[in-house]
DNA sequence: TCTGGGGTCCTAGGACCC
DNA sequence: TCTGGGGTCCTAGGACCC
């Protein structure tokens, strides 16, 4: 059994807009969109009002009046995170990325040449510390979901060791909210069959787990709840933090600021966004078969619809046009729409496709239109070329 | 000014095929 | 002609994670 620790940066975003601008250090800070957005991170004072992620920012706004709001800086986010990637692989090769700020390591090997994992865990809180000016937490265990657990108990900046024989005592009393996984549905669910703790999960025999939750996440569930989940790691993953698979989706959508009720509104936005997602695949060498979109209404009812074609694409004109189709075909919208989405999905490598017809002369026209429109984004920027409807 | 945006995975039914 | 049984693909929705 090799040592896993799980690192996780302390109020990620929040931690970085605060490194530059230090005058709000002690003040509640939040991070996300001040208009129909929601926290992205809070910092620990915001917290003390109960101020978290994920919540409405109207909400945090009530909860704490007097809450600071910073909009995300994600250019600076993402090159911080690529620097705590890269301390992470100085102290060890065997990193497997989670996203922007969470990491596994797997220092069985670092610890022959720089300690015993608790020293490991230091040193990598240290050299974060010292190199990006944030803190984070580090979890200690032999697999990788006692590890994240751990490192949640170790937060603010802390570090948590959890040997194999405690696990037991150390999982069984937590709340199964905090198993990976489970979320509010399926922690009410259990709730309601009085399964409140993680210990209460471990001794439901698996055949009445099984009716509860299905035979794959009862599996799930029991190895969290007893420790026995993987213990090795997928290096790399993650894309876009640190190699692994190509995605196998992509996807773009909006929430207007106000909701939008006439269809020439929604089709503009449609193709601000297919215009994104397709410029992405391409940027990627990536086609996709199987295009899909996402409609939210005013009063929060979302349908999805997809189509998929008969060869695969990465053409705007066509993702667009097929994003139309699926979108008229819902009829005439009774509400407003609130949201849209376009997500292109069985994603694959450009190069893989073989051509099962010749390309026609209208695909190939838009295809170079497509390639002509990305060189030129290239060299004088997003704003210089886009379609006729959104000047 | 209740409820973002990027994803992944699972389920379940129907079509279709052998 | 009382009706199997997989496997795969497609679609819609839902749950979850960061």
């Amino acid at each position: 059994m090799t040592p896993i620790l799980h690192v996780d940066m302390d109020a990620f975003y929040a931690s970085v807009a605060l490194r530059e601008r230090p005058d709000l250090r002690d003040l509640p800070v939040a991070v996300g969109g001040a208009h129909r957005g929601v926290v992205l991170a809070a910092s620990y004072p915001a917290r003390a009002h109960g101020v978290r992620s994920a919540m409405p920012m109207s909400r945090a706004r009530r909860l704490c009046p007097q809450l600071v709001v910073l909009a995300p800086d994600f250019e600076l986010i993402g090159s911080v995170s690529r620097a705590v990637h890269e301390c992470f692989r100085r102290i060890t090769p065997l990193v497997e990325v989670l996203s922007a700020d969470e990491a596994f390591l797997d220092v069985g090997g670092a610890g022959r040449r720089l300690g015993p994992p608790e020293v490991v865990a230091e040193l990598v809180r240290a050299t974060v510390h010292d190199e990006q000016g944030i803190t984070c937490s580090v979890g200690v265990a032999a697999t990788v979901s006692v590890a994240k657990l751990a490192s949640r108990l170790a937060k603010p900046d802390g570090v948590v060791v959890v040997a194999p024989e405690d696990v037991p005592r150390m999982l069984h009393p937590l709340d199964v909210g905090l198993l990976y996984g489970v979320g509010d549905k399926t922690r009410a669910r259990l709730q309601r069959l009085g399964l409140r703790t993680v210990g209460d999960v471990a001794r439901t025999p698996r055949a009445a787990l099984h009716e509860l939750v299905g035979a794959r996440q009862a599996d799930h569930l029991l190895a969290l709840a007893w420790g026995t989940d993987r213990g090795e790691l997928v290096v790399g993953r993650a894309p876009g933090f640190g190699g692994g698979e190509p995605d196998s989706s992509m996807g773009a959508q909006h929430t207007f600021g106000r909701d939008v009720a006439d269809r020439d509104g929604v089709l503009r936005e449609l193709l601000r966004l297919t215009t994104s997602v397709t410029g992405r695949m391409r940027g990627r060498d990536l086609v996709g078969r199987t295009v899909a979109i996402t409609v939210r209404s005013t009063d929060f009812t979302t349908v999805s619809r997809s189509r998929t074609l008969a060869e695969p694409t990465d053409v705007t004109r066509e993702v667009y046009e097929t994003a139309v189709a699926l979108f008229d075909a819902l009829g005439p919208q009774r509400r407003a729409v609130r949201l849209v989405g376009v997500r292109v999905e069985g994603l694959g490598p450009r190069g893989a496709v073989h051509h099962q017809h010749v390309l026609g002369e209208r695909e190939r026209g838009w295809s170079e239109a497509d390639r002509a429109v990305d060189r030129a984004t290239r060299r004088f920027g997003g704003a210089a070329v886009r379609p006729a409807s959104l000047l």
